[in-house]
DNA sequence: ACTATTTTTTAGACTTATCTAAATTACGGG
DNA sequence: CCCGTAATTTAGATAAGTCTAAAAAATAGT
């Protein structure tokens, strides 16, 4: 149990990671999010996320009753927010300004984003050119903790002979990202669907005119697309 | 007593502060640092010192026999040199890049030395133009652990009628640094010793052509310079 | 409506880093 | 050389965050 500062205003890196976590995870279940799904998603045990959910409860970021899942307060998502739009401003600078590739930049953001300080975020920002998409196509969340979704179309929604261009990936891993690449399939390509496979779904593309590659449904669907 | 990891080749980011303050103070003692002076440093009790030269004693960051003070072992040495560079080569991006003033970038920078990524330092130190100096004329140090240090004379060594170029401060507080630049006695300035009071060592001095200003020994110590 | 299973919570323990208070050890002055 | 003070170390406690194992609550199947 924790008898925790509630008075402090700062939140440690784990409850950044803890309020980051509810609040990717608030997107697919927006009614309450379960224990075992922060567990999942911050690769700990449930046991440790109870105790986390009632730390955050009492400093009111979240709301909590036991069973019932959780949701982020007004104050939580801010929080949140804030974290997410440090972590993703700090990607564009180490892509754009130092030259890391996309898919090497996750893990140095996730140490980044901690560091605390308002006027830093504002002039990283201002010095970045206020970009609107960090390296993977995610919004960057605007200085009030605005964030324009607008992805919700996917390589796999297209049909035969349909064009679109690539506009951002779901799933941000290393490993996605470098397949990604071997198959020149970044952001800003476009792409033109030449066959859809029945039996597997898998897709059948040529690359901004390049040969044409084929693709797996599971490829397909992490890739959003604008048409 | 700890029972600590010594497999983990990482350090914590508070095993990373001692370190640091351990090899600050190893300047002014070679011999030995001892228990308070840390303590002093580092703003805790002694017996938590006690406690982390324990740990550190463990994993081969410094030599540690009781009651005897510490010094720090080679790997020790390049671990807290690490810090400092990149300590350094943050406020250089702070200051050069994102226009923070000198007198408020220390504590940014005392979260961002912490960020682990080898691969982040080399290509910040690239895209800084490798860098000698940091804001406040501090050296930094070079990839291979090594610090060129040259900063013996303070303003205060000189006599009447002598010249000199101010490159460095030895303290870094924003109070002082930021009285320093109500005088414009920022680095690179020129100046010149008018008047030296021999009651209580008060220098007036004219800095790059401007009227004459006096200053305190205090400030006269903490101020380095190149004739 | 009543088990069976899954989810969630509790209880107790561990680690890191800190503290206070008490016990040691070192050292300087007569 | 001894004694008092200062420095250092130990012992025991606290707090954050984690874990395992067991208990309690919710959900699902029939």
């Amino acid at each position: 149990m924790y008898f925790c500062n509630v008075k402090t205003d700062r939140n440690s890196f784990t409850e950044e990671n803890y309020l980051k976590a509810i609040h990717k995870l608030s997107r697919i279940n927006p009614k309450g999010v379960s224990t075992n799904a922060i567990a999942g998603a911050m690769e700990t045990k449930a046991s440790s996320v109870t105790d986390m959910v009632k730390k955050l409860a009492l400093k009111m970021l979240i709301n909590y009753k036991k069973y019932q899942g959780v949701t982020l307060t007004e104050k939580g998502r801010k929080a949140a927010v804030s974290v997410v739009r440090k972590h993703r401003l700090w990607e564009v600078f180490l892509v754009d300004n130092l030259g890391f590739k996309w898919d090497s930049v996750h893990e140095i953001a996730e140490q980044l984003e901690h560091v605390q300080s308002e006027e830093l975020v504002i002039r990283l920002d201002r010095y970045l050119g206020i970009p609107q998409y960090d390296p993977h196509g995610d919004p960057i969340p605007d200085s009030d903790g605005n964030i324009t979704h607008h992805k919700d179309t996917c390589l796999s929604d297209l049909k035969v002979n349909q064009v679109a261009v690539v506009v951002g990936v779901k799933d941000s891993s290393s490993s996605f990202l470098q397949h990604l690449e071997k198959m020149k399939l970044v952001l800003g390509a476009s792409v033109k669907v030449d066959e859809i496979v029945d039996f597997d779904k898998s897709m059948s593309i040529c690359i901004s005119d390049g040969l044409p590659v084929s693709i797996s449904e599971a490829v397909a669907k992490n890739l959003y697309i604008k048409r």
